[in-house]
DNA sequence: GCGCTGTGCAACTATCTGGTTGCCCAATCG
DNA sequence: CGATTGGGCAACCAGATAGTTGCACAGCGC
């Protein structure tokens, strides 16, 4: 059903920026300026990053006062790594286990 | 190690082009005119296609007289779903059932 | 209220990328 | 041999994209 989804997370996860923006974020929530400060970016690049990873799926935002907190949204990842599990099954063993596990939890298209 | 290979895996994942080719060749090897026959694109397209496929890891070629035949490499998509399993296993209690997976049989950085 | 900090929005630029067309080369088949 | 078929290479084009700068605006601290 969502080709287009899983698409948007493979291109979101295909830039170096933006995942280093998700392995910061597994620490915890951040701000733009705060994840803007480890990278040698400017905070506008961060925000579109940021909306990228939102728009695929994968990030989530909420207002607290002047800041914006993000953090990763759970199951985000799901489908591509699903999608990953179909087509590596053949030839990577952990991949097919994978793919048993997500046929057992039920979201199959 | 790989952090290159991790993001040509997922670059190259992120078009529906390439998917379609990679989902075409879990079927079995095949050339590039057969795998364009079943795309709206040029051949020249396809073959660009499968060359990125190939600088990511994820297919090799083999010349058989004056056709190429390509095919999934194995394990190609290993480094990538490991990243994945690492960063959505926090949330995702499949993807960390998978990072466990990775995790024994070896390579971890 | 004033200044500082955190974001948002818009415009602009340079580069990357998917796609094309055109031509050439190699191998197969009649 | 001659025609056909499978690929490779190069040039070119349009759209996407990562990045920037500049400015406006909303909360928070003093």
């Amino acid at each position: 059903m969502s080709d287009d989804r899983v698409g948007a997370v493979f291109s979101a996860l295909g830039d170096p920026t933006r995942r280093h923006l998700l392995e910061s974020l597994t620490h915890g929530r951040a701000t733009i300026s705060g994840l803007a400060a480890g990278l040698p970016v400017t905070r506008q690049a961060v925000s579109k990053h940021l909306a990228t990873l939102g728009h695929a799926g994968l990030v989530r935002s909420e207002r607290a006062g002047r800041e914006v907190l993000f953090e990763i949204t759970p199951g985000g990842m799901g489908e591509p790594a699903r999608w990953m599990a179909e087509v590596g099954a053949e030839w990577d063993e952990r991949l097919a286990r994978l793919s048993e596990l997500f046929a057992a939890e039920g979201g199959h298209e």
